[in-house]
DNA sequence: GATACTAGTTACATTTAGGATAGTACATGA
DNA sequence: TCATGTACTATCCTAAATGTAACTAGTATC
């Protein structure tokens, strides 16, 4: 209500849409979730802690990776592992991550409550 | 990386599903920040403030109103008029709003620069 | 050689989201 | 009577998202 200028509005919108680019689907903001708060996982550990399939969890991973929000490092084990973390970008994310599991609990106890 | 049982896991995990569910697609959190930010409009006011077509619009302002984030208010005008409006509990979610947006305009920044 | 573990990929099917267009219903004013 | 403004709704369609299942490739182990 305060600045309202067409401006003004046209910037938070387009604001809100470029976020919602990034993060789209069912998925992203799950996983950035897990690696931020868990940190470096592997490719199966994701895909156990997610409950994505193999085909979505590859293509979500390579994603975020094109955001620069995750990075992929390969381990010379044997057999090859490929570990998964959240970039330092990734937690520029956290609040917006933060804000929507303190929101989705409260939405549950309300539900709950009702 | 702090509290790491598998129930808290699971619970944050859940929220964030939770919260998705609720404000998923590309609308309905663009819809709620102009209600939040500009207050009440009515149908023909967020449509164009939106660009989102008829159809859509009535269907995410259905769905919204079936969460209890919108109220839709019908007005005795000549022609009749609807104003729909954020109610108090949408306003638990301008963290996430607020968030997003300030996320958004510094990814922006980011493309911008870079 | 068969099996299993890693990290994917490929092909296919299904579901969902979203958009385009036109039409409905009601009232007003020309 | 016809156009206009309001708020939708119905129909159809396309494109995107997601899921399932099977399969590849490399290495190690039995």
């Amino acid at each position: 209500m305060k600045d309202h200028s067409d401006l003004a509005c046209t910037n938070v919108h387009s604001a809100i849409q470029d976020t919602l680019y990034v993060v789209n689907g069912k998925w992203k903001l799950l996983l950035l979730s897990i690696l931020i708060n868990e940190g470096t996982k592997r490719f199966g550990e994701l895909a156990r802690a997610s409950g994505i399939s193999p085909r979505i969890l590859s293509k979500e991973l390579h994603e975020l990776e094109l955001n620069q929000l995750v990075s992929r490092q390969v381990c010379p084990t044997k057999p090859v592992t490929v570990e998964y973390s959240a970039t330092p970008y990734a937690g520029t994310l956290k609040e917006v991550i933060d804000a929507m599991i303190r929101w989705g609990q409260r939405h549950k106890q309300k539900l709950v409550r009702s």
